[in-house]
RNA sequence: GGUGGGUUCGUAUAACGGCUAGUACUCAAGAUUUUCAUUCUUGCAAUAGGAGUUCGAUUCUCCUACCCACUACCA
């Protein structure tokens, strides 16, 4: 039984976009299933469309998710490019192996499954705009090859001559007339294709020395021993033609399967690098800047845990069969069969995206999202003991979805409030809701507040809890509090408030909401006596202090 | 246009040819709470359409519609 070899064969012409990353852990998945290798392999041979940076891009982004090549790629993280007994197949980096390719095109020549090309970009441009004009389609095949100009149409020392004195013809594939390929999937099942529907497609160019990725990407694969190559749908239309390259080549060939595309969330179409911008979410795992300076978000900048961004992406498209949504690489390891893989393309979800990072979030020991937090407080200026942090992050963790919320969620404990919210709230103002859903019929159940004092979030509106007859109160309770020598823990604390409020009979939801709005700023937030057992009495005071001095 | 692929709630998906078509996200309602959030409960919502095979079709076959990919000396 031969060892599985699956490979990543990515084109560095930009960043790795979420759908090559899901490709890349499928493979990752598959190969290490079945204990097996994951091998790197760049396809560099346009070398018109080569981006610097795309290369690390690729190889950082890989190493964020935890998906680690067992080849092709060193430890420095470099691409290989001399052969060792880990990366017997060096170089990994098509544009070195060059020198490889040029007999295996000549080789297919000879044997007559391929033929030299001469014509020019320029007459097979005026070629297609002239079938164009008469709405029809240019194809390269058995009938118009007889016309154009290649070592099947041309006299034998007119062929010699060009080959010699020329440098920008091709090498293209005969394609057989009227043969029917038959091809499986382990996705998408038997498939069947007639040749005189195909065209002879480039595999070697001699203005560059360079084979196309038809040429490369079998002769690659055969020479790196792989045994089955997982790669996006995009590629099932060049199926055949791999099929019977590999027939030519007299080549054992690997087991095939194509993933579904990811799509756009919204409308059709598959996903691509502006709609994440466009509607607030990656489409990439790390940050971008391309060469005209404009930056696209990646997952990492934005937050997402890598374990939650590999969970999201592995979920789209594939699922266990099981109702189990949460999963460590390793248990998708276990889990992972290439069957199971759906056959329609994904939309992606953001708000399902979030849910994943949630729950991450929510799994993380407090701690080590202490550690993350300290880097937000210092962002903003503040530095607070480790072990406060740490009490922080167990009191928030269950309302963020990011380590970044923590900030928006807590910031009160760290700095007293300056403004208090909604003051600004003008009488009559329209009720701020929440946009209907457009593609959900409405609920006939649900409330319809159109008049503003009655709406529930307008609890938000401070001027209705911020009363003379309320905050009087909340002032006597301060009062008592500091001076009743009660513990700083939240439960006395607690305990100490709640009895007091009590015993005089004060309306408990109002005397506390008064107090909310001088400790956060605002009428939502944790529990009164979580903040004062954090922030101390003293503080509690200056706050109070403060928020009577601005409203009255 | 041609070729290939695809089609289950809004989304991701489950369902040996056989239960009331299940689950998660979103959304809504209720309960809980000093507020918000959390949590819990409940609810809305789907087999693209049409034939055929079958006792019985989401599942198999065919047709139609729609969507997607490919159709470069790009990958």
């Amino acid at each position: 039984m031969k060892k599985t070899r699956v490979r990543f064969a990515p084109s560095p012409t930009g960043p790795l976009h979420m759908g090559g990353v899901r490709t890349a852990l499928y493979n990752y998945l598959y190969a290490k299933k079945r204990g097996g290798d994951f091998i790197l392999r760049i396809e560099d041979t346009d070398s018109h469309r080569f981006v610097p940076g795309a290369e690390e891009y690729i190889i950082e982004a890989l190493k964020w998710c935890g998906i680690v090549p067992d080849e092709g790629v060193d430890k420095d993280g470099k691409i290989v490019e001399v052969a060792s007994e880990r990366h017997p197949h060096a170089p990994y980096r098509q544009s070195q192996r060059r020198s490889i390719y040029r007999k295996y095109a000549d080789q297919l020549v000879e044997a007559g499954w391929a033929y030299y090309a001469f014509d020019s970009a320029e007459s097979l441009e005026a070629a297609r705009a002239a079938a164009e004009a008469k709405g029809e389609t240019f194809i390269y095949n058995c009938e118009s090859r007889k016309a154009l100009r290649n070592s099947l149409s041309l006299p034998e020392d007119e062929v010699k001559r060009l080959l010699e004195e020329t440098d920008d013809w091709t090498v293209r594939f005969k394609m057989p007339e009227n043969e029917v390929v038959a091809m499986d999937d382990m996705i998408r099942g038997h498939i069947e294709v007639n040749t005189s529907t195909l065209d002879d497609k480039v595999l070697w160019k001699r203005a560059d020395e360079l084979p196309t990725y038809h040429l490369a990407n079998i002769v690659d694969d055969h020479l790196m021993e792989i045994t089955e190559v997982i790669r996006g749908e995009e590629w099932l239309p060049s199926l055949p033609l791999h099929y019977l390259l590999y027939r030519a080549f007299g080549w054992e060939r690997p087991a095939f399967a194509h993933l579904p595309l990811l799509l756009k969330p919204v409308g059709n179409g598959k996903l691509s690098k502006r709609d994440g911008d466009k509607m607030g979410f990656p489409v990439f795992p790390l940050n971008w800047t391309n060469s005209t300076g404009e930056t696209y978000h990646g997952y990492r900048e934005d937050g997402y845990f890598p374990e939650a961004f590999v969970n999201l992406l592995a979920m789209l498209g594939w699922n266990p069969g099981t109702e189990q949504e949460i999963f460590s690489l390793q248990e998708l390891i276990d889990a992972f069969s290439i069957e199971k893989v759906s056959k329609s393309g994904a939309k992606f979800n953001p708000d399902k995206a979030k849910w994943f990072n949630k729950e991450y979030l929510r799994m993380k020991g407090d701690e080590e999202l202490a550690d993350a937090f300290t880097e937000v407080l210092k962002a903003h200026g503040v530095e607070a003991p480790h072990d406060k942090v740490v009490g922080v992050v167990a009191l928030i963790k269950e309302r963020a979805t990011f380590v970044q919320d923590f900030w928006t969620i807590s910031s009160y404990l760290f700095v007293a409030p300056a403004e208090f919210e909604k003051y600004g709230i003008k009488a009559g103002a329209a009720v701020e809701q929440k946009p209907a859903d457009p593609r959900r019929a409405p609920d006939p159940r649900a409330k319809v507040y159109d008049d503003a004092a009655t709406a529930p979030f307008l609890a938000k509106d401070v001027d209705k809890f911020w009363k003379e007859e309320n905050y009087s109160l909340a002032l006597k309770a301060v009062e008592y509090l500091r001076g009743c020598g009660c513990g700083s823990d939240k439960e006395s604390i607690e305990k100490a408030l709640e009895d007091y409020i009590k015993e005089n009979g004060w309306p408990m939801g109002k005397v506390m909401n008064c107090l909310r709005l001088a400790l956060t700023g605002a009428s939502s937030g944790l529990g009164i006596a979580d903040i004062i057992s954090f922030i101390g009495m003293d503080e509690l005071g200056r706050r109070m202090d403060y928020i009577c001095s601005r409203l009255g």
